[in-house]
DNA sequence: GTGCGTGATTTGAACGATCAAACCCAGCCG
DNA sequence: CGGCTGGGTTTGATCGTTCAAATCACGCAC
């Protein structure tokens, strides 16, 4: 293995300083043309790269970004956040950043984990996902002046008019409006909502939406809870549906998740009413599997507001803090089958 | 934000030299018990943390681990190599590794991402996943002297006896061969396949299980096959079941990927027969919604074996070269259901 | 008493880049 | 002709750590 090229051996080929290799990588405009187009051959004949963590030592900055990464939790979702990281990662490349990945099973550990990586500076910036109610770790990172926007709203008094920082979500109220009135076009007045046990923040907010539509239609439709997982769903679902009448009384459901979705379909169809419209949320494969609507969130949309907000527009490396708290709200999309 | 204390400081605090702190944390067997204990408190007291990029440039190490993540290709699959991501995660910080992720859509694109990260020394090691014939990673890292492992076979002549570089798979002929003795022993002989069509090396390997395992019963059971996909799967499924009496014949079907079983599955509940045995690969979220049984690849232990391969069972860094090429053939194991 | 070996610690240099300031050289003005 | 300006380039210092070699202290044998 031939020793990597430097800048100085680069200087040397071309002919000029150190500096002046360094001036045309990073800031080209105050080169001379001809120098500039001299200095760029001879990078490219030795192949030289610049060497990270050189690079890292002087500038103070590692250009990396953290993210956690969820644990397999055996469940039906978690499409969305593999997607949102991807889509992440791929966007961080392409304004010359890097995606670093950790794991910790409680917000304690990830705090343990994000105080070493933002310590030993591996890491300029994190990007955390799954806010909720007391969330310790915004606090922690505002604290230390670490830079970070979060895919979850803080959930907070003023989320939106003045937040704590920068956020971005999916407009879950949105995105459950939308089913309920396709629902109520198609199906018939009465909708029914399957959510998450109050409390949950996101499953409000959706159930919020659902709520309003009905309102604004002036319809109602039963309300159903149970929480997280398909096997719990199906049962709270098959239980519900055995009261008499219960299931002909109602013309589709909403539901807060496809987990939940797909355990009300299996119900459904235990009861005899296979064709019963059902509306998950995350549009995860197994939607698409059973021929279910879903919403769709977009984390790739989600993904790029997270970036725009943590480096600017256009920016090549992470704003300083100072920069005022922005967030924003991605439209879902409603994607009907079946 | 106060500057971060450097190891001249704790050395200052401490009363001793640079060195002896760089010692206390790299080699403390060999400072004296007392002085260690001194410069430990003074550690602890300052909250002193080395600085990655200074350490990384001396010692030309960067303790990273690169990884590519697959793009969301929007199917059912996809879950055992996020499963395996976070593993591999999970065990290379126990290892005081870090991971640093890219997306490529290319191979060839990979290989440029990979130059990069090479080159500029960000990572001193690769971790590549779903190798397939004619790789041109493989060689590519193998020339250029890149500690690497792959989690999928070589797939040339000599994976077993003479690989070509270290490796970890799941043995899918195994995986195939235990579905397909728990079909005949719980359903009847015709036991049928249902596979990719032949040539993918991961495909062929799980086939030839199911043949070994009819051969040793000496029963017969016909073969189907589709590429991936689950709309795919079903259209063929359901093709194949409208032949008369296909579908009465059929004691249980042995799919290739969950995909594939979900789409059988869904097939036969349109024939009339819901409970035809259907047997999936990969465990994925879909067949536990459905109730298939399915081949579990414990990603897990994939992750574990891929870190011993390339650290040494107890090592804490990535093992230079020179080490032998070795390999390790995981065990699936079948998750029975419905 | 001198020399030697050994364990513990210190010193100087180096890793490869960028920052800050100095330098050089035309061109222009007074 | 001297001084000033400013674009273009070079020089020296620095980031925080570890390596390699030097130094120190101490006990022991000759």
């Amino acid at each position: 293995m031939p020793k990597a090229p430097t800048v100085d051996d680069v200087a040397r080929a071309a002919g000029v300083s150190r500096q002046t290799v360094s001036n045309v990588l990073n800031a080209p405009e105050i080169v001379k043309g001809s120098t500039r187009e001299r200095v760029e051959s001879a990078i490219a004949e030795l192949g030289y790269r610049p060497h990270s963590a050189a690079r890292m030592l002087r500038t103070r900055r590692s250009s990396t970004i953290g993210i956690h990464l969820d644990p397999y939790a055996g469940g039906v979702s978690g499409v969305v956040l593999d997607r949102f990281i991807h889509a992440v990662t791929e966007r961080a490349s392409a304004r010359g950043m890097r995606m670093l990945v950790y794991v910790a099973r409680t917000p304690e550990e990830e705090l343990d984990r994000l105080a070493e990586l933002t310590e030993r500076a591996e890491i300029d910036a994190v990007v955390i996902t799954g806010t909720f109610h007391g969330d310790p770790r915004t606090g922690w990172l505002s604290e230390r002046g670490v830079p970070f926007v979060s895919f979850g709203r803080p959930w907070g008094a003023d989320d939106l008019a003045e937040p704590s920082h920068s956020w971005v979500d999916v407009d879950g109220a949105a995105g459950a409006r939308a089913a309920t009135r396709h629902a109520l076009v198609t199906a018939g007045p009465r909708v029914g909502f399957f959510g998450w046990p109050a409390g949950s923040g996101t499953g409000d907010d959706r159930e919020r939406g659902w709520r309003e539509a009905m309102a604004d239609a002036g319809a109602a439709g039963p309300r159903f809870e149970a929480a997280d997982g398909l096997a719990l769903a199906r049962k709270r679902m098959s239980g519900a549906f055995a009261e008499p009448g219960a299931l002909r009384e109602l013309d589709a459901l909403v539901c807060v998740s496809d987990a939940h979705a797909v355990g009300a379909h299996l119900a459904a169809g235990d009861g005899g009413r296979r064709s019963l419209p059902v509306f998950g949320f995350d549009n995860t494969p197994v939607a698409e599997a059973l021929g279910l609507s879903s919403i769709e969130q977009s984390p790739e949309l989600v993904a790029a507001a997270v970036l725009d907000l943590l480096m600017g527009a256009t920016g090549h490396a992470v704003r300083d803090r100072g920069a005022p708290a922005e967030h924003v709200l991605v439209e879902p999309r409603l994607i009907v089958r079946g």
